[in-house]
DNA sequence: ATCCCCGCATAAACCGCTTTAGTAAAACGG
DNA sequence: CCGTTTTACTAAAGCGGTTTATGCGGGGAT
């Protein structure tokens, strides 16, 4: 069987016959305004002339054109979520559907919806310039990154999800610095000293780090300082369970190796479990780690995950909410940083002896 | 500090100033239509002109208005994904995750963008006539659905995913019955008698399961049947943990209590990984579970999930690409159902003596 | 009766872009 | 040097709605 693209005047015409406005308000024996305010406007119709109206329309199957309505209104009834990568990658993080679930709760019960905006042919700016949408929530991005200077130049609200306030932006973030803090506080407490950090690697080809990876960083050091444990080795690994393996296989194993290991992303520290088993070495007896996120996963892994845990949904509902706050002009406090809790599971236990045995 | 949306003019009128294309063209010196032509058919501008209105446009930072351009065009540029419940729910379903996953490879490949289509005050129908697409992948809804219907009238092309074929709809679907008929198979092999089916509830209300649930029943049945082994116990059990858990502890777990259980989806099955474990039952020795999907959560529970691996990833690319192929007006063959394979890991075991200590 | 106001409905402008049909000038061909 | 293409560009008509300003008939106040 083999199908084609809608109805069969559609195929020889190559195009969507939709009802208008227009084909009502003939049909019906009224003006277009009137049927316009049938919807928009009731109150401005008389009785009997609007249930005529609406009935026509459902008859016939109206529906205002959305882009129609939209080049009118000026408002498309959407907000996009401008994420740095490609949707396929994107995706491959559980934390973005977390925050999705945010989002949408939010977006549920303003009647939006919600379109996912990656970059277009590499650019996030053509891919911001072709969106209809009412404002943007953007991932990841630094207040200076071109895209969001775009968005500020165009006038569309946003808001920043893990990035750093700024005089123009408000940006919703987490208390990176003291939840990674009490990561390494946890594993330090627990006698460890040699600590191997995976750092996450910088979005866009930016060379720097993203403000919130700045932020964890500096809250490992702090802690790490003050209970005067050596330098800790420093990995990038990406938000994948096979990008925790390889910094797993990349770290030095020895004698001297880390005891312990410090992710950024719950996704890594979930690989180098994986690459440590295979690798013959035990968690926790042998190797400590702890992740970020705390995504559901973490909770479910063997052994379950000790890991720093974000309110991640809250965070997209807050971020959505002060969305729509600005869409509607209304002014915003920057809201506080969210805070973190560290989850201690399985994954981390004391040190035994010199190291581990192998 | 405190926020507004946009420049300081919007501040003032509440509205977004926009640079239109009637600004570039003036301050070019030439006619809408040239702005036009520079951008869409530069081929039918003299050179010095095109660069002329190029960079004028440039300037002045100049962008379409997507909604004009669409109502024009009657091309939006975004593809639909028509989900049956609302986002908060939807995208706990790391399966959901994994299907954008490839129809995002799909959609960066044409330059698409995807907007995610939740019902609108509980209607799927509003919601259809609201959002500005120009092709929808809906989920789990049967054929008949009256949002499915609603899209065939309105003629907007559109693929089902695990739904049901019909003459009317191409729709991308996997071997559920053969899959779920392999799991059943591996239990009975192992020597199991006494099974329990987690069943998926239906979705929109419908009284009747959704098709894909029919067959992976019937294929689970035929396994039974064939073996000869007692009718089983069936529970319902939505796709989350949560539900899985509950599943568990509505099963009878007595002496007489299933040996096995065939989960439809993974979430579920981790559910009940984790309150049997809370129960004091050990998987697999005390319970064989399966799951079905293989998200890649399940490769790393504890154990490591036995399961019905289905290529979502794969299914999500299919299916978008079919649906590019529809909005382009080709022809399409409805695809052959997409083979699952059953993975063995860690949660099925023989089993042992008459059932398991207790 | 006259005036005014009010409820109901409409004409027409507008939103910002695409595109068809067409014009003026330049290039071509003989 | 005059018709005929070709080239370079434009006017204006949509696309399908919303919204402002206006028209009109009738009832209440004067």
């Amino acid at each position: 069987m083999r199908f084609r693209g809608g109805s069969p005047e559609c195929l020889e015409h190559g195009w969507v016959s939709r009802v208008t406005i227009a084909d009502v308000a003939s049909a019906a024996g009224v003006s277009k305004t009137a049927v316009s305010f049938a919807f928009n406007n009731p109150d401005r119709l008389g009785q009997a002339t609007l249930e005529r109206v609406l009935g026509v329309a459902q008859d016939l199957g109206y529906t205002p054109h959305p882009a129609a309505r939209a080049l009118s209104t000026k408002r498309s009834g959407t907000i996009g979520l401008l994420v740095p990568q490609r949707l396929a990658t994107v995706f491959g993080n559980p934390f973005v559907s977390e925050l999705i679930q945010g989002l949408g709760a939010q977006c549920d019960e303003h009647d939006l919806t919600l379109l996912l905006v990656p970059p277009l042919d590499g650019s996030l700016e053509q891919a911001i310039r072709m969106a209809s949408v009412d404002g943007f929530i953007s991932l990841g991005l630094s207040p200076d990154d071109s895209a969001v200077r775009l968005l500020e130049r165009i006038g569309i609200p946003n808001v920043l999800v893990d990035s750093e306030g700024s005089a123009d932006h408000p940006a919703v973030n987490i208390d990176d610095e003291a939840g990674a803090e009490s990561a390494a506080m946890h594993l330090l407490q627990l006698g460890h000293r040699r600590i191997a950090i995976l750092v996450l690697p910088p979005v866009r080809a930016q060379k720097d780090p993203s403000p919130s990876v700045t932020r964890r960083l500096s809250g490992y050091r702090k802690a790490i300082d003050a209970a005067g444990a050596p330098e800790p080795t420093t990995v990038v690994a990406g938000i994948s369970v096979a990008a925790g393996g390889r910094a797993f296989e990349s770290l030095s194993m020895g004698r001297r190796g880390p005891t312990g290991v410090l992710a950024m992303s719950d996704m890594a520290a979930i690989g180098v479990l994986g690459a440590a088993e295979s690798a013959g070495r035990r968690v926790p007896e042998d190797l400590s780690v702890v992740g970020f996120d705390d995504i559901p996963a973490a909770a479910w892994t063997s052994p379950p995950l000790t890991t720093v845990r974000q309110p991640i949904v809250e965070k997209g509902k807050l971020a959505a909410r002060i969305l729509i706050q600005r869409m509607n002009g209304e002014s915003v406090d920057s809201p506080q940083p969210l805070k973190t809790t560290l989850v201690v599971r399985k994954s981390t236990s004391s040190v035994h002896g010199a190291g581990f045995a192998d």
